[in-house]
DNA sequence: CTTAGTACTTGGCCATACATAGTACTTGTT
DNA sequence: AACAAGTACTATGTATGGCCAAGTACTAAG
């Protein structure tokens, strides 16, 4: 029951969101992710982002095409797909109804 | 893939942080929890409800008494301890941070 | 005594984040 | 050509927490 476990167990479902909504926002891969979460403070590691993308291509959430690359070897370059979109429309509602709810217990005052 | 397992894995830990807060504000047993969790449309279920309780009392977050009911078997009133208090300051701080990061990621726009 | 309601307990299941190690490709240096 | 270094992706095993489901124990009402 320490804090660092509680941290992990508190963003699971949460980092799913994240990656679905910064490649609905247009081509990226893995690395971009990577990049744009650490700058939001959100520290991931290729061992949880590459698993997880795998997930959300087999649920056929997203989609992926190889682009060679001048440095190294060649990427996979991440697109939402329809059925996507419509998933990241719920967790959106999810995650507003969590937020909502949580703070409601927090900002209660002794009764 | 579905809907409501990204809800389950959404509210992990956060849940530790609701009752935690509940507990904080004065003596309360497990169905006072339950009313003010389903009250703020947080639905939870004894299974998940006994079993944290349990993980808190053993890390020394909360502590019990019992007190006799005049409708039903004794009941566990929980109080809150110092290191809980403590705890709870440091799950603030996720909370904040996690609210933050997570609303800095799906308010970018396009690029 | 039986039934219903309340309060709490327990065992097993599952999905996710993570640590760790490994594969494959390209570039740069000697 | 041979090697090291960097980049991109893959695979395996572990731990945790929420949940289902069944079960125990106590009280009050019929």
């Amino acid at each position: 029951m320490n804090l660092e476990n509680t941290q992990v167990q508190m963003r699971k479902g949460i980092l799913e969101y994240c990656i679905l909504h910064i490649i609905s926002r247009g081509e990226v891969y893995a690395s971009d992710m990577l990049e744009e979460l650490t700058s939001a403070k959100i520290m991931v590691v290729e061992g949880t982002l590459y698993p997880l993308l795998t997930r959300l291509r087999k649920a056929g959430l997203v989609e992926y095409k190889w682009v060679e690359s001048t440095s190294g070897p060649p990427r996979k370059y991440y697109t939402i797909t329809d059925d996507g979109k419509a998933f990241l429309e719920s967790l959106s509602t999810t995650w507003g109804e969590l937020m909502n709810s949580t703070n409601q217990i927090i900002s209660e005052k002794q009764s």
